[in-house]
DNA sequence: TCAATCGTTGGATACTCGTCAAACAATTGA
DNA sequence: TCAATTGTTTGACGAGTATCCAACGATTGA
């Protein structure tokens, strides 16, 4: 059986200013930074500095990401594995996710 | 006379969650990519395809963008001069503002 | 089978934001 | 001096959004 995917825009379909709406936001600004380290990361992990948020904010943060075309999300029985679009982000957008990175370190 | 300067925040308080919000807006990337250009811009300026809105409108947005640290405004007698704070932002997140003009021209 | 787990959905609420309109201040030119 | 110009400010209004809570569906493990 292979994996699932929740729905997501084509690459050529990322709107750059969905992506910035996206972005400028504080929650979904650490989720990118989290992301970016390329860990897939599930939604209840711990440790993600997001404690003090309900788990439905959360989601809807990351459907937010997901819809804009950041993120893509599997689907593996209970859980939902999500990771960076980086490949179809730096060909949308190349140097953008760079900046982005070296950006949150400073 | 010196020319005199709206208030806006100094580089190392530039905040990336801010500039991104900023930025995250149809009206205020379409400025963006005005001020991309290089041309100091006054506000009243036509031809610069925001003739569907009101005055204070853009009034608003150009104040969202200069409060992010993204525009300096010159005050000269009634005009107010709007450029990219280009080095600025160079500087504090090398790369963002290349990937963006990118982004837009594509 | 059945309880526990993971995440989504819908409602409710408060807050933010984009827009316009009117009034205003400052400046300029006649 | 005085009217026109430039841009800001304030208020109002509707739309969007961030958050929590409760309920739900799907899945897993005992």
């Amino acid at each position: 059986m292979p994996d699932e995917w929740l729905p997501q825009p084509a690459t050529e379909d990322i709107q750059l200013v969905k992506v910035l709406h996206a972005l400028g936001d504080p929650v979904r600004l650490q989720l990118l930074s989290i992301y970016l380290e390329g860990r897939e990361v599930s939604c209840a992990m711990d440790g993600l500095g997001l404690d003090h948020l309900h788990k439905s904010t959360v989601s809807h943060h990351m459907k937010v990401l997901r819809e804009a075309g950041v993120t893509a999300t599997r689907v593996a029985g209970r859980n939902r594995f999500v990771r960076l679009r980086r490949d179809d982000l730096d060909r949308r957008f190349p140097g953008l996710l760079d900046a982005l990175l070296k950006g949150l370190e400073g």
